[in-house]
DNA sequence: CCCATTATCGTGTAGTTACACATATGTATC
DNA sequence: GATACATATGTGTAACTACACGATAATGGG
């Protein structure tokens, strides 16, 4: 890059100014998902539909209220998540022994995409911790999780 | 909740056993923007929308791609960010001295409308540091900062 | 058993995010 | 000055996110 896009890009990051926690989580955020993406756009999948598909291969599946919940998401979230997976054929939606609820699991065809997509996932594990050092990777878990059980929900 | 959702909810958090960065900023990201989304209801923006007017009021604005590029934020995403408050009359556009750009700026209801949120905002942040403390608060923020800065773009 | 309440789910609407592609303007080379 | 390259932007498409609303099924008190 000859020229700096804007001179506080440089000069004065916003980032240094803001005391907002939001705002560095959705920042942060971003930037993984750009990085994860284009990771495992060889296979097909997005970052979110692959973290989807390895929740149900760990847990099993569930009812969609109990899934979306395991990933602290809104229940309406997950529904709109499973629509491309359920009409890839990578995942099945069963009628629970409620009646009102339904079952999410993997299909074979899921089982084996997630097969495919392990090692892009893990090549883009490897360049986080490559970039952020594994001591610092640790420590931001941490942080992460603690705030996803200590912030309150409202 | 007198029955959990699922067993492994309460028995064994997925999140414990994921090394995922990614999947870790995604939850967390989600949990705090519904936070502070639900402080800001009464005014009537979202934390991206605030985000963005608080930005502009401290930078001054500039062009669509380097305001993008200060929130590290896809040129495209700024563009579709910005529709929903040119049309509340929050934010103006008016073409550069380089007829390709367009200047993106804060109009005077713009400026109202940040000055009415900003309580709302800084409800959200004493909320987020009563409940994780200040001290985790800026450790959380120095690791999300350096994730931003050494994050590699692919 | 019936009715009120609660639980599970989907859809309408709207905003957030980014890639692929196309368009228009500016710059530099010949 | 014309032509090639680089820069700034918008749009089509598609996924991710969540609230408001409504439908359907289970549960519990009378």
């Amino acid at each position: 890059m000859r020229r700096p896009l804007s001179s506080f890009a440089t000069s004065m990051p916003a980032t240094a100014k803001l005391p907002c926690t939001v705002y560095r989580l959705r920042m942060a955020a971003r930037r993984a998902t750009r990085l994860y993406d284009r990771h495992l756009a060889p296979c097909g999948l997005g970052i979110a539909q692959f973290g989807l598909l390895q929740t149900l291969s760990m847990t099993g599946g569930g009812t969609v209220t109990s899934v979306a919940a395991s990933l602290d998401m809104d229940r309406t979230t997950m529904t709109r998540n499973l629509t491309p997976l359920v009409r890839a054929g990578f995942i099945e939606l069963r009628a629970g022994a409620d009646k009102r609820s339904r079952d999410v699991s993997l299909t074979p065809a899921g089982k084996l995409k997630l097969k495919e997509a392990l090692p892009l996932w893990r090549a883009a594990q490897t360049a986080v911790r490559a970039s952020m050092g594994t001591g610092d990777v640790e420590k931001l878990h941490a942080l992460l999780d603690a705030a996803v059980q200590r912030l309150p929900e409202s």
